[in-house]
DNA sequence: CTAAGTTAAATTGTCGACAATTCTCTGGTT
DNA sequence: AACCAGAGAATTGTCGACAATTTAACTTAG
């Protein structure tokens, strides 16, 4: 899985390594969203000082996986619906503009190895149970490829370093396998077509549709699920 | 002026205070961009330990205004063209769904305070040298408010937490007083009144076009000014 | 004179202790 | 019984010192 981030240096720093553990734990629900966090707890647990730990914290709160009071504390970020709809809003209009983007900017060699990645998905996902296979890892892949394709820092840095890990939080923990799967492969060809013909306004146009297509079925989602509690 | 960040908790602990001493110095130039920061010598320079400086340099790094390599040392971010660009393509992006939102959830209040701050400064630029000062802060005065009114706290957060302070930055060295202002005003209008009219899709278009005007005059002047190198 | 290797200085990362603030629990008053 | 006040405990913020790493300066071989 060619999941790396460029942007992503790798760890050297034991403060490093524990912001990775503790990123990883919070997506996981390992700590719980919205649960406070006890430095020298944590500090005990992870064998390291208070300080270290708070350089940890600091990079994750960059990442908007805590926040921090001053005098009060750290909170882990809380998992509400309309932060999922927020997230997916700013990713509409980022996602969308690093499509536009990437129609100028990506090499006919990359575009080239996304075609064939697509190519690979279809394959392993007609092969076996790969509904859940592209819809966690695939799906992520590709939108990654899209973001690095615009070769705008600013926009790669939001979208890679800080919301990604936030979108992983919200996938794991509210269990996103929405049966959108077959139906966003198609989307994903489609948007590939734009990008190698160079038509950046199209691109963007089929990437906002995609997305907002998946915030619509959370929305649907909810909806159908607030009737259910309302009639019983 | 009411420019006033809710997202801006006021600087309690002495870190807070030095952070925004530093952000401020950053922008203006106090601070050169580029330079490599000693965390001894501006400890000493402040008054604090070398810990209160590093919590500093963090919030700075939040907000993109410094970049820290591990082992090595933070050095603050630099002003190219080529970032400035992308800056632009992202608040393009980012300014444009927040419109969008804004026609939406603004309440009826908060469009027509916006409505009677136009006008205010349309007064008070008509009145005397106000070119500059509709440029300098009524311009961002404008965009925060409607920031503010998509009412989307991710939204909010990544406009007004992070690129607002390197908007900054950029307008203050690169000395950003282009004679846009009086057609900016009325983009600004055109703008307030698709909002008033709930109209989300004029309005993220209007605003599209009028942040992708400035980044097209910035692209205009520096083709120009290349010219005029080439032909020396 | 250049280039590589080695050593010394400087800088960054980490630690434990102290100060300042907040939270909690107890006791008293209306 | 509810609410406020105050002392104690716990937590966060800040400090200075030490360890690890990088940068520089110097020496020496080619």
């Amino acid at each position: 899985m060619a999941l790396i981030n460029p942007t992503h240096q790798e760890a050297v720093t034991t403060a490093d390594k524990v912001f990775e553990k503790m990123q990883q734990a919070i997506v996981e629900g390992k700590i719980i969203a919205g649960s406070k966090i006890s430095e020298p707890e944590l500090a005990k647990q992870y064998q390291i000082s208070r300080s270290t730990l708070r350089e940890a914290l600091n990079r994750l709160e960059k990442c908007h996986l805590v926040e921090r009071k001053a005098n009060v504390g750290s909170r882990v970020v809380e998992c509400t619906i309309e932060g999922l709809l927020e997230i997916y809003v700013v990713r509409e209009a980022l996602e969308g503009m690093a499509c536009r983007q990437a129609a100028i900017n990506m090499t006919d060699e990359d575009i080239l190895e996304m075609q064939t990645m697509l190519k690979q998905h279809a394959s392993s996902q007609a092969l076996q149970d790969g509904v859940a296979y592209y819809q966690e890892e695939g799906d992520l892949d590709f939108h990654y490829k899209v973001i690095l394709g615009s070769h705008n820092q600013q926009l790669i840095n939001i979208l890679c370093g800080q919301l990604y890990h936030l979108v992983r939080m919200y996938r794991f923990q509210f269990g996103m396998n929405s049966p959108r799967a077959s139906r966003a492969f198609d989307e994903h060809s489609r948007i590939i077509e734009a990008i190698a013909d160079r038509d950046g306004e199209l691109a963007e146009l089929l990437m906002r549709r995609h997305i907002a297509a998946s915030r619509k079925n959370i929305e649907k989602k909810i909806a159908e699920k607030n009737i259910q509690q309302a009639t019983k």
